[in-house]
DNA sequence: GGGTCGATTGTAATCATATAACGTTTCTTG
DNA sequence: CAAGAAACGTTATATGATTACAATCGACCC
């Protein structure tokens, strides 16, 4: 009996949902569905969809980001993740790492290019590419 | 006998990549790959390759953007784009129309970001998804 | 001309990512 | 319990991208 949607705890998610976001919660960088899928055919997965269904779930609840230049997934690293605004993503291309970060100037640039031309958004993706300060001395 | 190979003329472009150039620059948005593949059949393209090719190459010299949360790509806005920066998209979804902007305030912070941590970027992607003016009052 | 190197091309096969369409089960709520 | 909504399972298919290999073209040098 939880009061309301919004925020709905780990506890609420189902089974399949559980599986997919703990997969991705181990993970020590992005996975892709179909990694997923491969993890999870010992509890029983056995097609695409139950990973995208799981995924798009955790995705509305914002507790798994999807890495668009990448076409994987990630846990968010918020710990209770309601952060709504932007959400901005740096990504090795050596090691795989992936960092989460946000600006609220950047937010708030995109936010007026975005009111002054009656954009309506729904989704906004900032990825950076390349290397992280580790590998790039490498 | 060109003296240098930046900013490389259209007209050094191969036969390929020039087809697959006009392809896009004539669309009204973005095309994927497969769908430029199909529109030039008759010019005697057979597979994927020759358009993934052209592209690589296209991307290389500025004149072409591959829009990551859509699979597709789109000819630079830019006359003579050599515009080396960050470019955002905003993509409507209803129509499907693309605008391509820049923002130096915003480049500056994304700069100042990975400065900071030694990032050394290759790839910086700014996708703004959801509805055109015209389209979120209908 | 003949030789060499790099960029480009053509083609087939394959891999990787994502969704459509179906029907069934489970959960919730009145 | 009845009924609607959400989640699930399965098969087939659509869509996007790469590997591998051989052939060709162009620029350059001797």
């Amino acid at each position: 009996m939880t009061s309301h949607v919004h925020e709905r705890p780990l506890s609420d998610l189902t089974k399949n949902q559980k599986l997919v976001f703990d997969a991705l919660s181990s993970a020590d960088g992005p996975l892709s569905a179909y990694t997923i899928l491969d993890q999870l055919r010992d509890e029983g997965f056995r097609a695409p969809l139950q990973v995208y269904r799981a995924l798009d779930k955790l995705q509305e609840l914002g507790l798994v980001h999807r890495l668009e230049s990448l076409n994987s997934f990630i846990a968010c690293a918020h710990p209770h993740c309601a952060s709504h605004g932007m959400i901005g993503f740096a990504i090795c291309e050596n090691c795989g790492q992936v960092e989460e970060f946000s600006d609220a100037e950047i937010e708030t640039r995109l936010g007026t290019w975005m009111r002054e031309r009656a954009f309506k958004p729904r989704k906004t993706t900032v990825e950076l590419r390349g290397l992280c300060a580790t590998c790039s001395t490498h």
